[in-house]
DNA sequence: GTTGGTATCTGTGGA
DNA sequence: AGATACCAAC
């Protein structure tokens, strides 16, 4: 290779190209935010592909689609489309593809469901009520969570009975069935032939642990090359299954793994850091290498040192001081609102200002917060104020009820034994299968062993509900044959019309029923593309495959994250979690208040709360020149009024990085004047800001021309006799009665509407 | 079996 | 406040 080939090594520090270069043995990367991570990432692997290594033999696990993407694109700069060839994606995605090919060496159909998470509760729901247990101690979320986390860590039924310290747990919890709900469970997804989100992990690890016909030999062979991002997330079962894939005799060990462990905020899902210690400690005597990225190129120095002095209460990390050159930058705004309200005024106020001071667009902003449901009063006054933004997270379109009904037609169409699909669709539309025949027909099921759906023609019911079952059995079953030859989007469109979903929804004419029409014509639009698209993405299977079996796999795997038409020019609102591995140049991280942000749920534990701090952590290393912290004394939660102290994290920033207070009080202290008296220290402050500010931005009267209304055009600049000067930023309403939006840069509640018709207004130029 | 109304419960994060 | 669970009446 000539140096030209290498010209991508230019644009790297010393340590990132030390560890881009590094490419055999095993090599641990502690990456700090905007420390150019994915840069090492995407140029190690163009640097394998470089070398001679055949992009498929190069297998790279991530925790989202999205960074996959990324990935795939930045490699494809360098090695162009080769690099679509790289087996780039989550572990989740990744591994469903490779169990696609091997489900039935273990005992699983190929075209297995995959149950989300809606799923596995309903059928942990579905098993307490079989077994008549209290509804009350056996909440399903927490058995979720419960048999999760024993699947994360390899821990099989048999295995958690004879494990003393979880049966004891769930006795003193008065939970000492979970261990029969979990075997029960098991076999239900086994007999339902569905993996739920952990087996996809889980179910990989049995295939490579029993070896069937070699298959772990042949996986060995093929991933020359593994390489983990974030493996500070990574939990037990993801670690055994990398280190199966790489770790045997005479294997080179070609393993990177890239992390942070202040930025480990997945605990609560079995997430460990310790991985990261046991890496080092794994592969010690391979001659492991490590590197330390320190370098931040994201932020200014505040914000980086703000970060820093945060994340060091924390009582175990790996020590790394990472620093910033790229100035001092502005101080931290903390925005102090008394109410949840007040706050999301306040907050969109300061967005208006911010984008026209320092002429951010708005997909530079974000606002992040720690829990989906505070989205709503940031949504209602961005509304307001007409700034375009954008949710992520929360209910996402493929958790919509007329989407999962839909859905679970194709699911049943593509697997018959699935249950939860079935029971969700087969009385639905409407057909006389009621509640008490479905019971029977799963009574029926559980003697025989076997699945509702070989059962459903033999139950004893009426002959009435008997025609109906056995229409509906009828009408999957011609599906089923259809979808072996036929593509995604002609199954679906078939069944949804002979299924009566598209007449249900047809007929609705209320706005809700016209919105899920247009959702579901939405889905049918999303299947076409998928079909005739060639371009379109596959995550699960080989990129021709445009069958209803490999549609689903690939939708099951997505998330909100990766819904590609939320680009734009948009104000991104979403989780702290989310926004992982994101950047913006100003981000809005509210809701700082104890019980919230740290959450109610982790304050018991230290654990939990160096968990918090280091989500605290990633949030505000999210911004890259502005960051603003904010708080509600008090919030609606739940129909009642809610008061709350200022989260101790806002407290750990040490007062240097923060703007000082004087200039913050006086901001709050008009809005304080309404709600209140404010204190005689405030409101001094404020008149004393309020008279400097007056000189300037008040027009001279005497020199003060009005130009006549007609003549205001949006765009324009405009003197204002009270307001000063400002932007007209729209101008709404009929010729007679003109109403501009005027952004006034010198005054609180700076966006303002007037009517042209009374406005005196100066135009400037 | 279906419908519509009232009581009850919910309190994080997401592949 | 909003979703869901449950129950009585058609």
């Amino acid at each position: 290779m000539n140096q030209t080939e290498h010209s991508y090594l230019n644009g790297l520090n010393d340590v990132q190209r030390q560890a881009v270069i590094a490419t055999d043995g095993p090599v641990l990367v502690v990456a700090g935010p905007g420390s150019g991570k994915t840069r090492v990432l995407t140029y190690r692997i163009a640097h394998i592909i470089q070398s001679g290594v055949a992009p498929w033999e190069i297998l790279a696990l991530t925790f989202t689609n999205k960074a996959a993407r990324e990935m795939k694109d930045r490699i494809a700069q360098v090695v162009g489309m080769r690099a679509n060839k790289v087996w780039a994606g989550t572990f989740h995605s990744i591994f469903a593809r490779i169990l696609r090919v091997e489900a039935e060496k273990i005992g699983y159909p190929s075209n297995f469901t995959i149950y989300d998470s809606d799923d596995t509760k309903s059928l942990i729901g579905t098993i307490i009520k079989e077994m008549n247990l209290d509804k009350n101690s056996y909440n399903p979320n927490a058995v979720r969570s419960r048999i999760s986390q024993a699947k994360s860590n390899l821990i099989t039924p048999t295995l958690y009975r004879q494990n003393q310290e979880l049966m004891e747990q769930d006795r003193a919890a008065k939970r000492p069935f979970i261990v029969e709900i979990y075997h029960k469970y098991t076999a239900r997804c086994k007999r339902a032939g569905a993996m739920d989100f952990d087996d996809l992990l889980y179910r990989l690890f049995e295939l490579l642990q029993k070896n069937p016909d070699g298959v772990l030999e042949k996986y060995r062979e093929k991933f020359r090359y593994v390489l983990v991002d974030e493996f500070q997330d990574t939990n037990h079962l993801q670690y055994a299954i990398v280190r199966k894939l790489v770790e045997y005799p005479e294997s080179p060990r070609n393993i990177c793994v890239v992390g942070d462990d202040a930025q480990s905020i997945y605990a609560f899902r079995g997430a460990t850091i310790q991985n990261i210690l046991d890496f080092e400690k794994d592969f010690a005597r391979h001659g492991i290498q490590v590197f330390k990225l320190e370098q931040n190129y994201r932020s200014t120095e505040h914000i980086v040192q703000a970060a820093n002095e945060v994340i060091t209460l924390n009582r175990n990390q790996i020590p790394k001081k990472i620093w910033s050159d790229k100035g001092e930058g502005q101080k931290i705004k903390i925005i102090k609102a008394l109410t949840d309200t007040e706050e999301g005024k306040r907050v969109a106020d300061t967005i208006l200002e911010q984008k026209n001071r320092y002429h951010l667009s708005n997909e530079e902003i974000a606002i992040l917060y720690r829990t989906n449901a505070q989205s709503r009063i940031f949504e209602e006054y961005l509304r307001r104020y007409n700034i375009p933004y954008k949710i992520f997270g929360g209910q996402s379109f493929y958790q919509r009820k007329e989407i999962k009904d839909m859905i679970g037609y194709l699911r049943l169409i593509v697997n018959q034994q699935d249950e939860e699909a079935l029971r969700r669709i087969i009385n639905f539309p409407k057909r006389g299968i009621g509640a008490t025949t479905v019971e029977k027909i799963s009574n029926l099921a559980a003697d025989q062993n076997t699945s509702l759906w070989e059962v459903m023609t033999q139950a004893n019911v009426s002959s009435r509900a008997m025609n109906s079952i056995k229409g509906f059995k009828h009408l999957i079953s011609a599906y089923a044959e259809r979808a072996q030859t036929e593509n995604a989007f002609d199954v679906a469109k078939g069944i949804a019309r002979d299924s009566g979903l598209l007449d249900l929804l047809k007929g609705d004419t209320t706005v809700d029923g016209m919105n899920r029409l247009e959702n579901l014509n939405a889905l049918l639009d999303g299947i076409k593309t998928f079909v005739e698209d060639d371009d379109v993405e596959n995550l699960t299977a080989e990129v021709n495959d445009k069958s209803l079996a490999s549609y689903l796999q690939n939708i099951a795997l997505l998330t909100d994250l990766d819904d590609e038409s939320k680009s734009g020019d948009y104000v991104t609102l979403m989780s702290v979690h989310s926004a992982k591995g994101l950047e913006f140049s100003s981000v809005f991280l509210v809701g700082l208040e104890e019980k919230l942000f740290p959450s109610f749920m982790a304050l018991e534990s230290p654990e939990g709360l160096d968990e918090e701090r280091r989500l605290f952590y990633v949030a505000i290393t999210r911004a890259e020149k502005h960051l603003t912290l904010s708080y509600a004394s008090s919030r609606y939660r739940y129909g009642n009024m809610r008061y709350n102290e200022v989260s101790r994290f806002l407290e750990e920033i040490p007062r240097d990085h923060v703007e000082s207070t004087s200039s913050i009080r006086s901001r709050f202290s008009r809005e304080e004047n309404r709600s209140g008296p404010p204190t005689a220290t405030v409101r001094g402050s404020f008149k004393e800001r309020t008279d400097a500010r007056t000189a300037s931005m008040k027009a001279d009267p005497e020199t003060f021309k009005p130009n006549p209304s007609s003549e205001i055009q949006a765009g324009m600049k405009i003197l204002h006799l009270k307001f000063g000067e400002g932007k007209v930023l729209s101008i709404d309403g009929n010729t007679d009665n003109r109403i501009a939006t005027i952004y006034f840069k010198e005054i609180d509640n700076p966006q303002r509407r007037i009517m042209l018709k009374f406005a005196k207004l100066q135009i400037l130029d």
